[in-house]
DNA sequence: CGGCTAGGTGAACACGTGTGCACACCGTGC
DNA sequence: GCACGGTGTGCACACGTGTTCACCTAGCCG
C-alpha cells in the first residue's frame, strides 16, 4: 500500500515544489514550468519532474496558484432548501457539470438559521461565482457581492441588480397553457393550491392560471395555502376538496400535487375522472407508476446549461450588462388530468 | 444600494489588508491584528480599523491564510449517488452541520465518469478532510490521501486502511431484528430483493435475513436483483411476485420497497395482510401517507454526528489509530409489515 | 530619578506558487 | 569569426495574510 510511516503528533508536511526540485536536481522554477502548459521547457527535463513528483506525490497547491490574481476556481452555490425534491435534483445536476468544468462547488445550506452568516463567512474565499438555487439572499450580501466583483447567477427567484444574471423559467405561461388544456377537455371549476405566501414562483405560477381563466371567462373557485411540501399538500387538499366542489386542481409545485392527489383518492374521488390534479416541476416522483402525474416541466438541464453559459460570458466580460435568460416549461400530459 | 461604478474591461481588485491600513493610516499589520482575536491591539484603534474595513468592504483573504499552514477550512465530500435519495439527504443534513462549524464542503459527484479524475483534481486544494458518502474509490486515491495526511472519514462503505475512520451502521442487526419480527408476526415465505452485486450494503443487509431465518428454521424463498430504484425495484417485484408465493418481501433499501409496495398493489395482493412489505433506510417518502412503509431506519443525524466527532478527533491527534464507530439502526413499524 | 514591566506597534519573514526579466547557450547565415 | 535569433533556465518578485521579533512608550515601584 503506502509506504507513509507516520510520525506520532507530527503530521506530514505536504509536498511543495521546493521538494521536488531539490529530488530531481533542478530549480523551483522548473518544477513549476514542468506543471504549466505552454512554458518553455526542455522535453526530457519536463518528464523526469514528472516522475519525480510522481513519486513523492507532489500535486501545485491550488491555495498559493489562486493567490496568483487567477482564478480560484471555486464556486459558491446558496441551495434555499435542501430538502425540497426539485432544488436537491438541481444542485447534483449543477455540481456534475461543474465537477467536469473544474470548478469546485462549495455548498450552502441556505435554510438553516445560520445561512446568512454562512454566505457572509464564505466570501473570505474569493470566489469565481455565487449561485444561487431558490431562496431569498439579503440586499446587502448582493450588494457585498458586486463590490467583490463576484458574478451572481440566480435561479429561481430574479434578483435585479447589476451583475447579477438570472435564469428564469417562464412559469406563468407554463401554468397558463396548462390550464387551457384542462378548460378545453371541459373542466370549469378551478381550485389552486398554493406555496408559501412570499415564494415569488407559487405567485407567478398562479398569475398564468389566472390569465387562462379570465381568457376563458372563468374564475378561481377554491384556493389554499400550502408549504410546498407532500404533507403540506395532503392535508391542504384535504381541507379544500371537503369545502369546495371542484373539477380540477391546480398546484404550485409536484411536491403539493402528490400529496393533493393520495388526498383525493383517499376521500374516493376518481382522478382524472372527477377531478384532474397537476403539478409544477415534473421532479421524479412525478413519474413514479403510483402517481403518473400530469405537471409542467420546468427543465433542470436546460437551466443548468444556462447557467454555465452565463458563468462563462459574465468571467469573459467582467463588466457586462446583467442579462436574464427564460427557460421554456413543457407540458407532460401522464394520467392525472 | 452600491456605490460601485463598474470600469468597463477592468475588473475592480478585492480589497486588501493594505489599503484599509491605507485608508485608516495604520499599519498592515494592524488591520491583520484587527481580525484576530487576541491580538495586542488597543481597542480604539481595533474599532477604526473595523469600521474603515466595512466601509470598503474588506474581509480577509482565506486563501492567503490558509497558506499559512493551518487549515483550509475546506472539506471534500465524494457522493456516490447524487440521485439517491438517501445519499442526498445525508449529505443536506452533513452540509448543514459543515456550514455551522465554518468548514466549507466541496461537493464531488462519485456517479459520473469523470469521478476518478475529479478528486484527483481537488486534492490540488490543502483539504481539511475528505469524506465519503457511499460508492467507492480507488486504493490509489486513498493512499494518496494517506500520503498527503488529509483526514479520510467513510460512511456506508468501509475502508480498511491507515489513517481511515468509518462510521458504519449495523445493517445486519437491523433486517435481522426486522426479519425476526416478521417470523413472530407469522410469515414463513420469504423473497429478498437485491440491490445490484457488488453493493457492499445490499450484500450485509442479506446477511441479516439469513442470519433470521436459519435461526428460525426457515430459509429464502425466492430473490431478486434491483438498482435500488423505485422503477427498478417496481419490475423486479413484479417479476419476483408473480412467479413465487411469498408472504413477506425484504428489499435491500426503501426506494426498491416503495417500488415493489406499488406492484404488489397493482397485482391486486392486500398490503399487509397477504403480504409484507419492508424496507431499508427510513427515507422521508417512507412515511408519506401513500406508503405509509414498515423499514428499518439507518439514522442520518446520528451519522453525520459520529462524522463530525471523528472529524474533530482526527483533526486534534492526526496520527491516532483508526477507528470504526457503528450506528445503531431502529426499527420503524407502520403499516407494510 | 532610574529600572523594570506590560502593553502596543511596525518591520520583516514565511507560506507556495506563477511569471517577467535577464542571461546563457547553441545553431545558423553572412 | 561574428552577429543574431530562438530556446532554456534561474533569480527575483508578486500575491495577501498571520505571526515573530525587536523596539518603543508609558506607568509603576523602589
Amino acid at each position: 500500500m503506502s509506504d507513509y510511516i507516520p510520525v506520532h503528533g507530527q503530521r506530514p508536511r505536504r509536498v511543495t515544489a521546493r521538494m521536488v526540485a531539490e529530488a530531481a536536481g533542478v530549480s523551483r522554477s522548473a518544477v513549476s514550468r514542468a506543471f504549466t502548459d505552454g512554458a518553455y521547457l526542455d522535453d526530457k527535463k519536463r518528464t523526469k519532474i514528472r516522475e519525480v513528483a510522481a513519486i513523492l506525490g507532489y500535486k501545485p497547491n491550488a491555495l498559493a496558484a489562486g493567490l496568483q490574481g487567477g482564478r480560484s476556481h471555486l464556486v459558491a452555490i446558496f441551495v434555499g432548501d435542501m430538502r425540497s425534491p426539485y432544488d436537491t435534483a438541481f444542485v447534483g445536476q449543477l455540481v456534475g457539470e461543474l465537477n467536469a468544468l473544474n470548478k469546485w462547488p462549495i455548498l450552502i445550506d441556505g435554510g438553516g438559521q445560520r445561512a446568512a452568516t454562512a454566505i457572509e463567512d464564505v466570501l473570505r474565499y474569493p470566489l469565481d461565482a455565487l449561485i444561487l438555487r431558490g431562496g431569498s439572499m439579503s440586499a446587502d450580501i448582493v450588494s457585498q457581492c458586486t463590490k467583490y466583483a463576484i458574478p451572481m447567477i440566480s435561479s429561481g427567484r430574479p434578483i435585479e441588480a447589476p451583475d447579477v444574471d438570472n435564469v428564469c423559467c417562464r412559469h406563468s405561461d407554463g401554468t397558463k397553457e396548462m390550464t387551457e388544456t384542462l378548460i378545453r377537455q371541459g373542466r370549469t371549476r378551478f381550485g389552486f393550491l398554493a406555496g408559501p405566501a412570499d415564494f415569488y414562483s407559487s405567485a407567478i405560477r398562479k398569475g398564468g392560471v389566472l390569465e387562462a381563466l379570465k381568457a376563458a371567462g372563468l374564475s378561481l373557485v377554491a384556493e389554499s395555502l400550502g408549504d410546498y411540501t407532500v404533507a403540506g399538500g395532503h392535508s391542504s387538499a384535504k381541507q379544500l376538496l371537503s369545502s369546495h366542489a371542484i373539477d380540477a386542481l391546480i398546484c404550485a409545485n409536484d411536491a403539493m400535487a402528490i400529496g393533493a392527489l393520495t388526498a383525493a383518492r383517499e376521500m374516493g374521488l376518481a382522478v382524472p375522472k372527477d377531478l384532474s390534479v397537476v403539478g409544477f416541476d415534473d421532479i421524479s416522483m412525478a413519474s413514479w407508476p403510483m402517481f403518473d402525474l400530469t405537471t409542467v416541466r420546468n427543465p433542470i438541464d436546460a437551466s443548468v446549461t444556462e447557467i454555465l453559459n452565463l458563468l462563462e460570458r459574465r468571467l469573459a466580460t467582467p463588466g457586462k450588462q446583467s442579462e436574464t435568460v427564460f427557460i421554456d416549461t413543457q407540458l407532460v400530459l401522464r394520467a392525472t388530468h
